[in-house]
DNA sequence: AATTCGGGGAG
DNA sequence: CTCCCAGAATT
């Protein structure tokens, strides 16, 4: 009786005939391209990324316009993507290509993986997709792909399930056809072999997977243990001049929006205190806006916005580098928060929400 | 080993 | 609402 043939003869024949072979970077082997949208694509699904893929190309179309860039053009490319240190670390890799390797990128593992915002998966993703060579991956797709095929218990985020995982990967990863073996397996687990409800009967390796021979695909991979999201409060001073400008701060590196440009969070500050302490003048009014939820991935923001008239633009105390007036007529090329983003078109379309109480006895002018 | 990084797609 | 997405860096 012939022998059923190898796992990835299985992937590849299946990926010949149903794998996507369509999506904008695969157009091209150019390795800054692949490189661009690996990282876009971390944690990230495919449809959210593509539109961003095509307008970070056409702004920067090479290593060098990348990274020769204003960083707050950069990120104003990245707005509403999410993970902002992938893009600071994308451009900083793309100055140290410039700088260190002459412009062209590394072939090798450890040389990908020396960049910053490459890892072990994204450098393998690259070596293959690029460089025709053997790089493995372990992204979310092959993890649950192969948890279900060798019946891996546990969570992968465990560094046990994690580690017997990778050494799976390699055993079962080819030394033929390393680019499309990898898209294969991605390919695999997002039409297929999905989260929920997974159509075994149109996989290719489900004759010797054993989660489906338990009848529980659903079981693999092990889910993340559940933990109840704390809540935290803010205010966002929203300070606009007689001109219409709104007065934002570029957020510091490390931490939540780092990079990006979003209003004054306020904690117990008195609003009006706050005003004259940052302008030298009282608010003419001041509106407070209905609170709104903002959820990450580990908490979420209850932000409260509060709008305020400034009477008189001061020139003097602004640190340009830092702070700005933002004129939202003028689309500057900057990075913004995305809850940022809602407001400012409140502001410009005047679709205040159902403005809440006054916070002040003068009235809304 | 555990946390910290976003925002949204899809159920 | 829940779950998790072509993960990496930091602590």
């Amino acid at each position: 009786m012939p022998r059923r043939p190898a796992f990835h003869r299985r992937v590849l024949d299946w990926f010949d005939v149903h794998g996507r072979h369509d999506l904008p970077w695969q157009a091209s082997r150019d390795p800054y391209r692949v490189w661009v949208s690996e990282i876009m694509l971390q944690q990230t699904q495919v449809k959210t990324v593509i539109p961003y893929y095509q307008r970070f190309l056409q702004r920067f179309p090479d290593v060098h316009a990348l990274a020769n860039a204003e960083q707050d053009e950069v990120l104003h490319h990245w707005t509403g993507l999410g993970y902002y240190a992938r893009a600071r670390n994308l451009q900083k890799a793309a100055q140290v290509v410039r700088d260190e390797y002459a412009g062209e990128f590394p072939a090798s593992l450890e040389d990908l993986a020396g960049l910053p915002g490459i890892g072990r998966s994204t450098a393998g993703s690259i070596l293959a997709a690029a460089f025709g060579q053997r790089g493995i991956i372990l992204d979310g797709n092959v993890k649950r792909v192969l948890a279900r095929h060798r019946a891996v218990e546990g969570w992968p985020g465990k560094t046990a399930v994690h580690d017997a995982l990778w050494e799976i990967a390699e055993e079962l990863t080819p030394r033929e056809r390393h680019a499309d073996y990898n898209q294969a397996m991605m390919d695999l687990g997002a039409t297929l072999c999905t989260r929920s409800s997974p159509r075994c009967g149109d996989c290719p390796v489900a004759a010797d997977c054993v989660a489906r021979e338990q009848g529980n695909p659903g079981a693999y991979p092990g889910k993340k243990p559940r933990k109840t999201m704390p809540v935290r409060n803010t205010r966002f001073f929203m300070a606009r001049n007689p001109a219409g400008e709104l007065w934002l701060e570029k957020r510091p590196a490390p931490g939540i929006w780092g990079g990006l440009w979003c209003f004054p969070e306020a904690g117990e500050r008195d609003p009006a205190a706050w005003c004259l302490d940052v302008f030298g003048a009282e608010p003419g009014s001041i509106e407070a806006w209905h609170e709104f939820r903002h959820t990450f991935s580990h908490y979420h923001l209850d932000i409260q916005p509060v709008l305020l008239h400034v009477p008189a633009p001061a020139a003097a105390v602004m640190e340009a580098d830092r702070q700005l007036w933002y004129n939202v007529r003028e689309n500057p090329r900057i990075g913004l928060a995305a809850p940022v983003v809602d407001l400012l078109r409140q502001l410009a379309t005047g679709s205040s929400p159902a403005a809440g109480t006054r916070k002040s006895p003068k009235a809304k002018e």
